[in-house]
DNA sequence: TGAAATGTTGGGGCG
DNA sequence: ACGCCCCAACATTTC
């Protein structure tokens, strides 16, 4: 008899059983089949992941395991340098092959480059997959042959790629299992968990971990705040955005199987939901857009997209950065959606751009000071995403809004939190202002403030920040980049 | 996936 | 009836 010999599926961004074409390869292989996932450390796996993240990567390994113990695959965790642990692991379970799904920052890419030229001199059969994307970078191409840097034609290309994008089920059970007793290290070692102080309470009542809870949150979504869409996830206080993206993050849920999800849902409603789907799909394609950049553009991250905004006057200042990043700047917009980042580990887009606006323009601090807070705080951080959008706000990015977009926070609240649900929500203590000057409470007159138990400076902070005096000086210093 | 300044239009009050 | 002013509503331009 010909048995066939173990099989490692290396797990990175797609901490899920269904739709994951590399595990269901190796599944389908015959034979004992192994899951490896390593806490790469060294920054040879991309960028080291922030606070948030990490508390999220525990959740998601551990509902990993417990999916994939279900099919008879163990998984074994181990840290380290990724081109040391997959020869390393590959031969102690004495695999013969290795499978993953692709990532695209390039440091990774590098990293998996050199992993698969040592197991392939080992005679290792490698093989990766797209387990992530829509469609990947190299597969949408302008008519001249180069890459996109503008988003709607990159969308319009995508769309007209002819890409399959109906996700694959879920596998089959291995037939054979194989443990490795031993082998790997325990989870609750990697200490990814905050525990004194545990900060981490107001991300468990928020957040579920696994395929399960992605799913239904997202049908949650998708029966009661899909309807839509296109015009109520501007709103803060609606739920008419899918909160999914946490679950994206670590491929919890695929992209595919998230717009698949939706499109059903779409045809169900006989073609009401169309533009809704069509909104909600252009969203997905943001972030292969992201991370089409990312992959053409390495220092991304780090680097403005634009070199003019290397010479712009960006302030340093630590007591300003303060209070935007605890949600003390006096501006009950951006202080809700910073506090609902501080405890949550997320915030509605539509307030993530005002904060972001806020920040590089009110502010005028660099972008990236930005960036980092967030990719330390955000459970959704996201290595393409994050730096991409950011460049985007502050005007220094790809196809980017223009620098002088700059959000006004007072009527931006009034307009997208016209009832101030959301501010009083996230800042309790101006909560019993009316909605007429709930967004500026320094209009409020003497009494309105007695009246409503507020000593602005002492019970909520006073603006850091004149927003039209903040307006010039951010106009007048885009003014001295410009060519 | 802005905001503010500036320009235009048209209705109504009024002498 | 007419010109004039005011101003809201809307459109355009500029940052």
């Amino acid at each position: 008899m010909n048995s066939v010999g173990p099989s490692l599926v290396w797990f990175r961004n797609d901490l899920r059983v269904s739709d994951n074409p590399a595990l269901s390869a190796a599944i389908d292989r015959g034979g004992p089949v192994a899951g490896l996932y390593v806490l790469e450390l060294g920054g040879d796996g991309g960028r080291p992941l922030g606070l948030a993240a990490l508390w999220k990567l525990h959740g998601a390994l551990e509902a990993l395991r417990e999916a994939l113990d279900k099919i008879n695959v163990p998984l074994i965790l181990k840290r380290g340098v990724s081109a040391k642990i997959l020869p390393e692991v590959a031969g102690q379970i004495e695999a013969e092959a290795c499978f993953w799904n692709r990532r695209y920052e390039p440091s990774a890419i590098a990293a998996d480059k050199r992993v698969m030229e040592i197991l392939k001199a080992s005679k290792i059969d490698v093989r990766s997959w797209n387990g992530s994307l829509m469609v990947e970078p190299w597969q949408v191409k302008t008519k001249s042959g180069g890459w996109f840097k503008v988003f709607t034609p990159f969308c319009k290309a995508a769309r007209a790629a002819g890409v399959d994008l109906s996700p694959i089920g879920v596998p089959s059970v291995a037939l054979e299992r194989r443990d490795f007793p031993g082998l790997g290290e325990v989870l609750e070692d990697w200490r990814l968990i905050p525990k004194s102080p545990d900060w981490a309470g107001g991300l468990r009542a928020n957040w579920g971990h696994g395929e399960e809870a992605a799913r239904s949150r997202l049908s949650d979504f998708l029966s009661d705040g899909f309807r839509g869409y296109s015009e109520g996830r501007n709103f803060p206080a609606k739920s008419n955005v899918s909160g999914i993206s946490p679950y994206l993050r670590f491929g919890e849920i695929s992209a595919r199987q998230t717009r698949h999800a939706a499109l059903i849902a779409a045809d169900r409603a006989n073609g009401y939901l169309d533009s809704d789907f069509e909104v909600f799909e252009r969203e997905l394609y943001w972030r292969d857009f992201s991370y089409n950049l990312l992959f053409h553009a390495d220092e991304l991250p780090t680097s403005n997209f634009q070199a003019k905004f290397d010479n712009f006057p960006w302030r340093s200042d630590p007591s300003d950065f303060d209070a935007w990043s605890k949600g003390n700047t006096g501006y009950p917009i951006v202080d809700a959606g910073m506090r609902q980042l501080w405890e949550t580990g997320w915030m509605h887009n539509r307030v993530r751009m005002i904060v972001a606006s806020f920040l590089t323009k009110h502010l005028m601090i660099d972008w990236r000071q930005g960036e980092s807070w967030f990719w330390d705080t955000l459970i959704d951080a996201d290595a393409a995403s994050n730096p991409s959008n950011w460049q985007w706000v502050a005007g220094s990015g790809a196809d980017a809004a223009p620098y002088f977009r700059i959000f006004n926070p007072i009527s931006q609240g009034e307009k997208f939190d016209g009832s101030a649900e959301y501010v009083r929500r996230w800042v309790p203590e101006i909560a019993t202002l009316p909605n007429k000057i709930i967004h500026a409470p320094w209009v409020a007159s003497a009494t309105q403030l007695e009246e409503a138990g507020i000593q602005l400076g002492n019970t909520y902070p006073k603006p850091i920040v004149d927003h039209s005096a903040a307006r010039t000086r951010a106009l007048s210093a885009y003014q001295s980049i410009r060519s």
